[in-house]
RNA sequence: GGCGGUGUAGCUCAGUUGGUUAGAGCAGCGGAAUCAUAAUCCGCGUGUCCGGGGUUCAAGUCCCUGCACCGCCA
């Protein structure tokens, strides 16, 4: 039994989070969760909310809130949104708890003591009305080079040209539009990455598994321009965790806290802490996920993200891990993906451009959303959502192929034999040859999903309901039955055992339809099957079980039309 | 402007270290069947593998170059 630590990228608390997040993180690491735990691995899965940084603050200003309280209701909804997914996290955290806070420091001190830490002096632009530093994309003025007059503080958007705050003629904040701002000397704590580059370098380079897409934007940061730079981990902000080294102030750094590139990681950590803490277990239960000299030795450590978080997973996490030259636990494995694209665009929280994770749940159950976004995860490149692909998809995959197959088969034995498996009969070569067919199917579907290849693992799966259709459709109970009824039972009886098989292998993917299909066949709790052949054998003759409602509906042309416009967003 | 990615059948996508007549699902066309959510099953694919050069006995697969789309960065 392997032991498994899964960790998706932890989203961001201000909104509600787009099908494209959802197929990025969050999903695939829970369709791997699941599988393993099927499995009968012993499985850590962890995800939390990432709540600091000045976005948080401004949404709950516009929310009318204060920041704490504002996170605290965003956590409840994403939490619900999640569990409406079916997202099996073993605890879904948040990096603003008090674990955290406390590990970010412990991990800001140990690299302090490695010589990690240097204290920069910097001027930032200040704003008197807003009573805070304005980080430079929160500055708004006249270039002074171009004349145009919403040039941010980072750059110009009409002439292209890099900025200072400080160049902008008429700076204002675009936090109030105060016009009240001055330069004030401040000091940052930078993380030096670029004395670790061949640490890392090393590190990267003995992954020779990793997915190219991780590899190669590893690469480029290692390698790019000057190469790896030095990382500030601090801002003049209130929201966030207080900079201190260890437990002890750091001189210099009131009122400062960590910026939430650094704490956010660490948060993984610390959410195996509250995990323990709400759950009423022991610091050693977690640090057995964590720390390799208190039980982590054997742990497989797999980390799903989209592809811009992959700069802070493959270099800056792991550089606060190694620099804190502490027996932490180093990701073995990570998956990232491509962006989903929406429609021929991209979406877009701001322009309400594609769906969000409410309004799905609000049109369609989570397993139609499931099925469509993990069979076609954007692994290789970015990939696209279309409302007629989609509709195609769920009519066909999961209402005719499975969802059909579910329903001829139990209503055509109610028909004949009763809500009953029947009893009677014997198999023939044909079932011989569609176990031997689904034992292969399954080797295949197994060792993709171990490797995490995620469409070819829904392709597999959808194979394997197919070859229930073609077996159904050769061996025609409906027809054997009027000259050997018998023969039509033993038919019948292998195919209620290939709906309870197929129910099992499905439930990574579409969890709920899986629970339904298990119930009917009244056999809830049924395992991952050894082989094939045994597991269809499991219903035996006599066993009773009740035909479910249809398992998924189709999805007609209006409601296509009609979604499609609901959801095309306000264009600019 | 720099860097990276993508460009394969109507659609969504596979194509391992270059190697026989380029694949899958969907859609479409034809047929079978009638148990079932008009569902299922069988059969049918010559598509300048974005264009142009080049390397090679051999390139969708490597190199150069042009174009298009996307993203990141400055």
């Amino acid at each position: 039994m392997a032991r498994i630590l899964i960790t998706s990228a932890i989203p961001y608390i201000n909104g509600i989070k787009h099908l494209g997040n959802l197929v990025g993180s969050q999903l695939p690491a829970d369709l791997f969760a699941r599988y393993h735990r099927a499995r009968g691995d012993e499985v850590m899965f962890l995800c939390a909310t990432d709540e600091h940084g000045t976005p948080a603050e401004l949404a709950a200003t516009k929310a009318g809130q204060p920041v704490a309280e504002y996170c605290a209701e965003m956590w409840e909804v994403q939490d619900k949104l999640g569990k409406g997914f079916g997202l099996s996290f073993d605890h879904f955290g948040r990096s603003s708890s008090d674990q955290n806070h406390k590990l970010t420091q412990y991990f800001a001190g140990k690299l302090a003591d490695a010589g990690l830490i240097r204290e920069v002096d910097d001027q930032q632009m200040y704003s008197n009305t807003d009573g805070r530093f304005l980080p430079d994309r929160y500055v708004e003025g006249t270039c002074p080079n171009c004349g145009f007059e919403d040039a941010r503080g980072d750059q110009c958007d009409n002439c292209t040209k890099q900025l200072d705050p400080v160049d902008l003629i008429n700076p204002r904040s675009t936090i109030s539009g105060s016009t009240d701002l001055e330069m004030r000397p401040t000091k940052h704590l930078f993380l030096g990455q670029s004395t670790m580059k061949d640490q890392l370098e090393a590190w990267i380079d003995s992954k020779n598994d990793w997915p190219i897409l991780t590899t190669s934007i590893a690469k480029k940061w290692l390698n790019d321009g000057d190469g790896l730079q030095d990382r500030g981990i601090t801002r003049d902000l209130d929201w966030g965790i207080p900079v201190k080294r260890g437990d002890q102030d750091w001189p210099g750094m009131e009122g400062k806290v960590f910026y939430v590139w650094f704490d956010a990681p660490i948060e993984y950590i610390a959410c195996a802490g509250e995990w323990a803490e709400a759950n009423g277990k022991a610091e050693a239960d977690w640090q057995r996920w964590w720390r390799t000299d208190k039980g982590a030795d054997d742990v497989r450590y797999v980390q799903f993200m989209g592809k811009d978080n992959v700069p802070f997973h493959t270099l800056s996490f792991p550089a606060t891990i190694l620099g804190s030259g502490e027996p932490w636990k180093l990701v073995d494995y990570i998956k990232s993906f491509n962006y989903l694209n929406y429609d021929g665009g991209q979406f877009s929280t701001s322009r309400g451009r594609g769906i969000f994770m409410d309004q799905a749940l609000e049109i369609l159950p989570s397993d139609y959303w499931r099925w469509w976004l993990l069979s076609h995860a954007p692994e290789s490149s970015d990939s696209e959502f279309t409302w007629e692909n989609f509709q195609q998809s769920v009519n066909k995959d999961l209402a005719d192929v499975l969802g059909n197959f579910v329903s001829r088969v139990t209503k055509f034995c109610r028909s004949k034999f009763g809500e009953t498996v029947p009893t009677g009969g014997s198999y023939s070569e044909q079932e011989e040859a569609l176990i031997k067919e689904l034992q292969e199917k399954l080797q295949f579907y197994q060792a993709h999903m171990e490797a995490i290849e995620i469409r070819k693992s829904a392709s597999y799966l959808r194979a394997i309901w197919v070859a229930g259709n073609e077996y159904l459709q050769s061996a025609a109970p409906w027809a054997v039955y009027k000259e050997d009824p018998e023969r039509a039972a033993a038919i019948v009886r292998f195919s209620l055992n290939l709906i309870r098989l197929y129910a099992v292998l499905s439930a990574p993917f579409i969890p709920d339809a899986s629970k339904s299909m298990l119930t009917a066949m009244n056999a809830d709790g049924a395992e991952w099957p050894d082989t094939i052949e045994e597991a269809l054998g499991a219903l035996e003759a006599g066993q009773e079980f009740t035909v479910p409602e249809n398992l998924f509906r189709k999805i007609t042309d209006d409601e296509r039309e009609e979604w499609q416009e609901k959801f095309a967003g306000t264009r600019d």
